[in-house]
DNA sequence: GAACGACTTAACGGATTAGTTATATGGTCA
DNA sequence: TGACCATATAACTAATCCGTTAAGTCGTTC
């Protein structure tokens, strides 16, 4: 797949606008956006480098393992976040460039 | 209520989300654009001014009438469209300053 | 290889969303 | 005033979303 350095083309604007629309997953976007100040320290995973584990996230959000993992994948499908696996771990980063490309195409609606 | 000229502060960013993340909503919006082009000529309301009737949105998105009030109300509820009653008929327009604000917002998140 | 632990999937229930048709409501105009 | 017409509301159904608990999967580690 080829993509321009500045937008991520095949982003699907519904399912990111779908995603987005949660007020719990607004907020799992906004911690990730510093996950060491957000998140307690991790043994394996840099939280720069490779994010916050669902299993903090879904501490700190208050709900259920599984329901956590429901968020993420709807995040990671709408491909806002991106997820590493590390010695049994799930570390999910926000995906930068598709974030700002989708600001783009919503501020061209 | 006081508000900047580039921002409006009271925007619901979760309400607003929700509004635009549906294929229907944004398809309203983007024919708002232009009126003119995307609708039939319309005899009470100037298409520029007041925007486009509830019957010919209704006609063009092709569902039923109470359907479209509903998609309607929810884009006004969330301050992303602005109504006008003339003779009996409600037009709609974009909201243009709230779209910005949301796009400003949504370049933040 | 067996136990453990993180994550996923399954199954269920309740709330919301989106469509329909039928029925108000209410302003316009003859 | 009375008929008409655009819109709004009500009532219902189907589908989706979001939470739960329970069970399964799979890699890690001892």
């Amino acid at each position: 797949m080829v993509m321009s350095l500045q937008t991520v083309p095949d982003l699907d604007l519904e399912s990111a606008l779908k995603a987005l629309a949660s007020e719990r997953r607004l907020l799992i976007l906004a911690w990730l956006k510093d996950v060491e100040t957000n998140f307690p320290p991790q043994e394996h995973g840099d939280p720069v480098e490779h994010g916050a584990c669902n299993n903090f996230i879904g501490d700190k959000l208050g709900v259920s393992q599984p329901a956590v993992s429901r968020h993420m994948k709807v995040l990671e499908d709408a491909d806002l976040v991106i997820s590493s696996r590390r010695k049994g771990w799930v570390y999910y980063r926000r995906n930068e460039a598709a974030l700002a490309s989708l600001a783009t195409r919503i501020s061209e609606i």
